[in-house]
DNA sequence: CTCCCTCTGTGACAACAGTCACTGTGCTCC
DNA sequence: GGAGCACAGTGACTGTTGTCACAGAGGGAG
């Protein structure tokens, strides 16, 4: 068994160095979640840090009404910074991340992710990187926000999907709206130009890219 | 002259070990830039940590059109994470920062601030607690640009302004209106509602706040 | 004091996005 | 095959924000 999750590991983290990848082992526990799972909630407290070993997860924002929109994905080999510096903190989570796709994460007990920061360099430039990476992923999505309309957010929105998970979208015009904090009804309409320039083909709960560059 | 700028410095960054402290008065430069000076600007090479000694600086975005908006304020002790991000890669800046009141920054080599994370325990710390703080601060503008509308935007941004220089906002409609990538007409009209709430009193060129809670 | 420039106030209008109401359409489960 | 259901398309309307045009108000320079 640990052998099988070793070799995982490696694979998605080769840059770890040896005796990390056998503390990572040893003390943090891997949890598979279903497709639709929370793994970070609005308010829980958090006292891991979550690696992302396989599958897909978005992380996400929601206001008290229950608005949402998505902050950016996580893919296999990443980590979820805001875990680490809410850990850090002891504070609530003010996120959520949900899984996109069936997906194994590796919880590490925050006490543990801390120490290693001294302890073994290359988990130092990995905490490092990560943060670099989602704040910058973080202010792309806020000028997407603060610039641009609403159908240029979208083209920014589906080339992200596409970039992810591939050129077939498979969402419905509302789930689309939700991460968007948009309704279905523009969302449909913005969708309809897109397929009237050859950019998409829209089909029943999914959709088919063509080209989004040219539009 | 020396000895002055280590008192100043220790003032302001008091968790610093005094190896450290030795290190950056010997191999940073001090800068002392006038109100309105861009301190960094988008598309320019950084190949500097920035620390703000003194003074005020505001940190925003600006896009193609010269639309801008704020990301926060960033107060004497803290330093500029964006700065320290993009170092590290040796990427362009994707950010603005602007001094809003005449200050003093502290200018370390990339080089040097890189190595330190490894060498002072208390630099470290810092870089790490800076990230942390700037996201949460990004995060909360993000919030406010995605899920309200303009008026409690006004309102988040006056009391975040309340908060770095007080209670007499010095700042003409348009500035305020620049930096919430909006127009003068609507700021002047919610700033006029905000009066007759009583709220604030509306002055040529700067807004007296009573109390922005109660609102 | 007067000229001039910047800042502020205001009405009219336009554009974008959100909401409502309703229709159509394809899939699934009896 | 038909009933029921989630998804998608569409027109009409509303509200908020941005834009335009213009008018007043305050303050500084000469």
């Amino acid at each position: 068994m640990e052998h099988i999750h070793k070799d995982v590991i490696l694979h998605r983290f080769p840059q770890f160095e040896q005796p990390l990848l056998e503390e990572i082992l040893k003390h943090s526990t891997i949890r598979e979640v279903e497709e639709g799972d929370e793994v970070l909630r609005t308010g829980q407290y958090i006292r891991s840090t979550v690696l992302l070993l396989s599958g897909l997860l978005k992380v996400y924002r929601e206001d008290d009404e229950g608005n949402e929109f998505l902050m950016y994905y996580l893919e296999p080999g990443s980590a979820c910074a805001l875990s680490m510096m809410c850990t850090a903190r002891n504070e609530q989570s003010q996120i959520m991340a949900k899984a996109v796709d069936a997906s194994e994460v590796i919880l590490i007990p925050s006490h543990l992710s801390e120490q290693w920061l001294a302890k073994y360099k290359s988990w130092h430039n990995f905490v490092i990187a990560s943060y670099r990476q989602r704040f910058e992923e973080l202010l792309q999505t806020l000028d997407s926000i603060a610039f641009k309309g609403l159908d240029e957010r979208l083209l920014f929105y589906l080339k992200r999907h596409v970039k992810v998970s591939g050129k077939e979208i498979r969402l419905s015009h509302q789930q689309i709206a939700d991460e968007l904090n948009s309704s279905r009804e523009v969302i449909s309409r913005l969708l309809k130009k897109l397929e009237q320039t050859g950019a998409i083909t829209l089909h029943r709960n999914y959709i088919e890219v063509h080209n989004l560059d040219k539009v």
